[in-house]
This record gives C-alpha cells, structure tokens and sequence, in this order.
DNA sequence: GCAGATTGGATTTTT
DNA sequence: TCCAATCTGC
C-alpha cells in the first residue's frame, strides 16, 4: 500500500500517538507524505473522511492535494476537508456568523478593498504613511490585538490605533471582514465559546498543516485551538525555506511548538528526491551559514551530476545573453524541452533584460506572477454586484456597482445617500428605500435610486432560485455591460474585458452547477477563490520567476540569475539585519534545480541613468569550492562584510529578545 | 486646473 | 513590465 516510502516517511505516517512536526526538507516528497497520510487514516484507521482536514496556504497547493487525495483514496475523498488556512476560516465564521456579529452573508475584503479603504480613511496622508498604518493594524491583528488593546509607543502608533477603531466600524456597518479577520474572528470566538471549540474539535480527528513555516502566529493559535488537548496534528514545514517573514510568518512557530508541546515528536525527511548531491551539497553549505535549531542535512542518490557553473559576467546585457545562449546551446544539446529550465531572480524587475534576449531569438517563455485576473477592473465590477446581492450591507460594493456602467448616479447623489444612511445609522442600499427621502434627494436623483435599488432586490430574489450562470447572464444583459464596455474605451480592450468577464461567468455558472450552489453561495466565496489557469503546466516554455514565487517548483535546470551584493542579499534586508531570510531565498533557489545549475551575477549593472559597480554576492562563496567558475572568480566577501553582518544579525536578536519581554 | 502622456524607477505576494 | 510621479498642453 504505502509503497517506495522511506522509513522517516513511513513513520510520519504511521505517527498518531500525539503532536507531529515533520521537517520536510526541499524535495523531501512532503506532499506525498501529507496524501499518504490522509489515506491511512481513512483506510487504515478507519477514520471518516469528514473527520479528517488538512490546511495549506495557497489555493494551488489546496487543489494539488485535493487531485492527489482522490486518486488515492477515491470516491469519498470529496469528503476530506482541504482548504486554505483563509477559506477554513471563511467557512467557520458562515456557520459562526451569529457568534461573532456578523450576517451570514457578510463581504471578503480583499487586498485592494482594504486598500481603498484606508486611502478614503486618510484622505490627505501620503501613500508610505497609509501602508505603514496598514501594515501596523494587520500586525495587531495578527498579534490578536483588538483597537482598545493596544497600547501605542509612540504618536505615530496612537494615530494608527485610532485609525483601526474607525477601521473596525467601518467593517462592522459593512458586514465584511478583511483577510487577517479570517484568521482572527475564529480564534477569538475559539478562546471565548468553550461549546464552539468543544463542537468544531469534534468534526476534526486529524489535522493536517502544510507549510507550517509560513504560519504566523495567529494561524498557528487556529491550529492549537481546533485540535485541543488532544493536540492530534501534523505539521509539515521546513524552517530553511521561510521567506515570508516580511508578510507576518514567525518561524519561531516551529520552536514555540517544541516548547509548548513537551510530548511533540519530530521526524526530519532528509532524503532529497530531486536534485544531484552536488547541488545538495551546495545547498547545505549555504544555509549552514545561518544558526540553526533543528539541523538537518539533505542528501540524495541521484549521483554528483554535472558541476555547478558560476559567471561573472560584464554587465547585465551581457548578462542576459550569456544565460539566453547557454540555454539555447544546452536545449539543442540535450534534446530537451524549453519547459526545464528556469530563470530565477530576486525581484519582478529584473526579468525584463532576459524577456527581451529570450524573445530576440524567439523562445518561447512564461513569466510567472503578474496582476491576478481577481484584480481586473472589470471582474472587480462583476464582483461588485454579486458582493451586493449577498451583503446589502456593502457600502463599497453598492458604490461600484450603482456607478458602473454610469446610470445618472453620480458623486453628489451619494453623498447625500450618504448623508441620509449616516443620520438613520442604515448602509446605502437600505437607505434608498428610507421614508423621508424625498426631502433630502431630489425626484428624478431619487427615481434612479429607487430604481436601481429595485434592480437589485428583484436580482437577489431569483439568485435564490435560479440557476447561477441564467442569473448572470441575465445581470449582465439588464445593466448593459458590454455596451457599456465597447463605448468607453477602444474596441480592442473592450473586446479583451469582455472575453474576461466571459470566463468568469462560464467559470462560475459551472462551479454553481458542480457544487449546487446558488449565486448568493457563490458570491461569498468569490473572494477567496482563484480560477485554475490553464497555461500552467503543458506550455513548452522556459520559466521566468521570483525566488518566491519558485517555491515549491522543481525544474531540471535552473539560472539563477543577479546573485549579487544588493540583491541576493537585498540592499534592503542588509540594512535591516536580516540576512538570513536572504540566504533561505539562496537555498530556495539552489534546490530549485534537479540536474543543473547555472549562478550567473554582474561586475557591473544598469540602475536608471547610472551604471554601478557590483560585487559578487557573500552566498557564492557560501557554497564551498565544487563549483566551476567562467569569466572571473570572486573575490570572498571581506572580513568587514561578515563582521558586519553578524553584528546586524546580534542587534536584530537582541531587539528580538527585548519586544519578547515586552509581550507575553 | 486637469487629463493624458511621458519618463523613471523597482523587494519579495497570498489570501 | 508595470506603476507612480511629474510634465505638458489645452
């Protein structure tokens, strides 16, 4: 049954006698263990289905685990709960709505609502300022401070605080929620409501974290909260490849949990099944360089294979030739497919000089990343009106969706809805259909308010009933939005825009069909959910990506391309301290690769007007020696270069240390 | 005074 | 490439 695993492997599997943490190292075959083990637990342990979930961070690996858990376990793998750590949360507050004050059919904000938002909140604050004041009220979330418990150190904080009381009125009057109150509601309604815990433990025999690493701490209380005492998880991550500590991971997660749970058992997966032991060995010898609590040494038997090629090159230009060539050569050499290799950089950037190059000579090349089709301006506006349907409560969705396409109601007209929902302590939606507004509104302003509020409710009644894609369809003929598209720009947008929202209602009318869900289902969960591209995969092209947006690939040859002072380490994280995470962005990259890899960095490089001189980054030297080097060797960082850094890396743990102390 | 064009500059990104 | 800030012309 559980065949070609090895023994690690077989007893992260079989482990069920209390907390596991499983340190999968890259390639490790992580996901196979997660699947296997889900599989046991429902043909071995005779567990239901039902009773078994498993979380991951993005909806790919979330999809990926569904596909594989089916074919292994069959028809009732439907059954199995895997989500998003976000789309769980999602589904706890729809059946918790009432606990925590909220109507079923409250909004998901995303990124770019939540954005908006704060831009309205602080009309005339300068941009850096709104995101700071941003950033520090998701930090509080995520540190599950409430407005009132927070307690400011300085001005700039007792401002920011402030700002998330209003913040958090504004989503209350709303009905919506933003992306880290997902996360947060949960755990608060957890800690608070002994029955609720008590009732949600029960549906969870086994749970399963991916990623554990990439938790922050919010997340992780989530997991502590839904097992309990019985504290029957496993936890899948590898502390060497955090690298999102920028965006609130705590890989101090991974140590809390060996502290906190004395009973924890701990399996390494250390046997790597992708790449060659020379780039293990690289791999490891890199991130040996950084201080270690669980240490863990990758081999493989997939032989030395052929030596890792470090370039110096001239400039970037050159750069990108020398990589675009060598590639070529290397393709036509081997007989390969443009699908294995990649090209690996630090920032988006930084891909345009190797775009050009690759396109000179005709290669064909996909760019991973890029704006999410959730974030076009047209689906924004379709979402708008589902937002509405569901949640009339939804001041930014009614906005959008009463100006788009433009129906006479513009700026002045809702400003006084505004002023008259405000007075009543109503939303605007509600406020159409207010009495006494005829005072406020003019007569033809409010006719096309009334009307438009009509539209609305007659829409919302028969998404009730009626299939979802008819519903749409229909929306969409009534509002006039496709006309509407081809007379405000040129036809050729209007056309792409309108292929676009094509997509997403055939999409959804089939996601409605399949899950028999109305569209008012649909528009609650629209927030969280990303359509399955289909230029994945089957694409003969060579891959251009950031080193965060690798993760968790695997291609047979690698470039990893401008890895120097400035950039891998980032001139930024040098300046803050935090080398480290630069140096698990290095070993992510490396094991990247199967079979080869190619490091390639600039003397010099093209920054705006000026050209830089650039030295060869600390991480090359990292390495070890079993490297060949082309154009020049460079020069091993200073003494200086390393005194300096460990000295950023001191005072980044003492401050570390003194905000522990702060917190408890 | 504002919209459209141009230029310049760039951490990393998901939910 | 894409986004934002600045410039230019009406």
């Amino acid at each position: 049954m559980q065949q070609g695993l090895n023994p690690p492997q077989r007893e992260a599997i079989r482990y069920l006698d209390g907390p596991l943490l499983v340190l999968a190292g890259a390639g490790s075959g992580k996901t196979r263990v997660i699947t296997e083990k889900i599989a046991y637990l429902i043909g071995e342990c005779g567990m239901q289905p039902a009773h078994v979930t498993a979380i991951t961070f993005t909806n790919k690996a979330a999809r990926e685990m569904k596909e594989r858990v089916a074919k292994r376990v069959g028809e009732r793998a439907g059954e199995v709960n895997i989500s998003t750590f976000h789309a769980l949360g999602a589904k706890f507050l729809r059946m918790e709505a009432q606990a925590v004050g909220l109507k079923p059919g409250f909004s998901i904000l995303d990124a770019s609502d939540t954005a908006a938002l704060f831009q309205e909140m602080l009309k005339d604050a300068d941009k850096s300022r709104v995101k700071w004041i941003q950033q520090r009220i998701s930090l509080w979330k995520n540190a599950l401070l409430g407005p009132e418990d927070v307690s400011p150190a300085d001005d700039l904080e007792a401002g920011a605080a402030r700002v998330y009381a209003e913040y958090e009125r504004t989503l209350k009057a709303y009905q919506a929620v933003d992306f880290d109150d997902l996360i947060m509601k949960p755990v608060q309604l957890l800690e608070r409501d002994e029955e609720v815990a008590r009732r949600w433990r029960t549906r969870i025999w086994h749970l399963l974290v991916d990623e554990y690493q990439d938790t922050n701490r919010c997340q992780n209380r989530l997991m502590r909260l839904l097992t309990g005492e019985r504290a029957a998880f496993t936890a899948v991550g590898d502390d060497d490849q955090s690298i999102y500590a920028w965006r609130g991971a705590d890989v101090d997660n991974l140590r809390q949990l060996a502290a906190d749970y004395p009973r924890l058992k701990v399996i390494k997966l250390e046997q790597n099944y992708r790449s060659t032991t020379r780039i293990l060995k690289a791999a490891n010898s890199v991130i040996r360089h950084n201080p270690k609590l669980f240490e863990k040494r990758l081999w493989s038997d997939k032989g030395h294979g052929d030596p890792i090629r470090v370039m110096a090159c001239r400039d970037d230009q050159h750069e990108a030739e020398w990589v675009v060539t060598r590639l070529m050569a290397h393709k036509f050499e081997t007989r390969g497919h443009w699908r294995d290799y990649a090209i690996l950089y630090r920032g988006n950037h930084q891909a345009r000089l190797f775009e050009q190059q690759l396109r000179a000579h005709k290669v064909p090349y996909v760019l991973s990343g890029g704006q999410s089709f959730f974030d076009r301006s047209e689906i924004k506006d379709v979402v708008s009106y589902l937002r509405l349907l569901a949640n009339p409560d939804d001041d930014p969705a009614f906005i959008r969706a009463a100006t788009t396409p433009k129906r006479g109601i513009g700026g002045t007209t809702l400003e006084a809805l505004g002023h008259a929902a405000g007075r009543r302590h109503i939303g605007l939606f509600a406020a159409i259909f207010a009495p006494g507004l005829e005072l406020e509104i003019k007569a033809p302003q409010l006719a096309l308010l009334r009307e438009f509020g009509g539209f609305v409710n007659r829409m919302a009644w028969r998404a009730q009933k009626e299939p979802a894609g008819q519903v749409l369809d229909d929306l969409l003929k009534a509002i006039g939005y496709e006309a509407w598209l081809f007379e405000s720009m040129d036809a050729r947008d209007a056309e792409a825009r309108w292929a676009n929202v094509r997509e997403f209602v055939g999409w959804l009318s089939a996601k409605g069909e399949e899950e028999k869900k109305n569209l008012l289902e649909l528009a609650q969960t629209v927030a969280l959910i990303t359509m399955l591209d289909k230029r994945d995969e089957n694409v003969d092209a060579v891959q251009l990506a950031t080193l965060h947006a690798a993760k968790g690939l695997e291609f047979r040859h690698v470039f990893l391309v401008g890895v120097e002072e400035g950039s891998l380490p980032h001139r930024e994280s040098i300046e803050a301290g935090n080398v480290e995470e630069e140096r698990r962005l290095m070993y992510v990259g490396i094991t990247r690769a199967q079979m080869s890899l190619n490091i390639s960095w600039c003397m010099r490089r093209k920054q705006g007007k000026e050209i830089v001189e650039r030295a060869a980054s600390r991480f090359i030297a990292e390495m070890g020696d079993d490297i060949k080097h082309e154009g020049a060797v460079p020069s091993a960082p200073t003494f200086a270069d390393k005194a300096a850094e460990k000295a950023a890396g001191n005072a980044r743990l003492a401050s570390f240390k003194a905000l522990l102390k702060q917190s408890p």
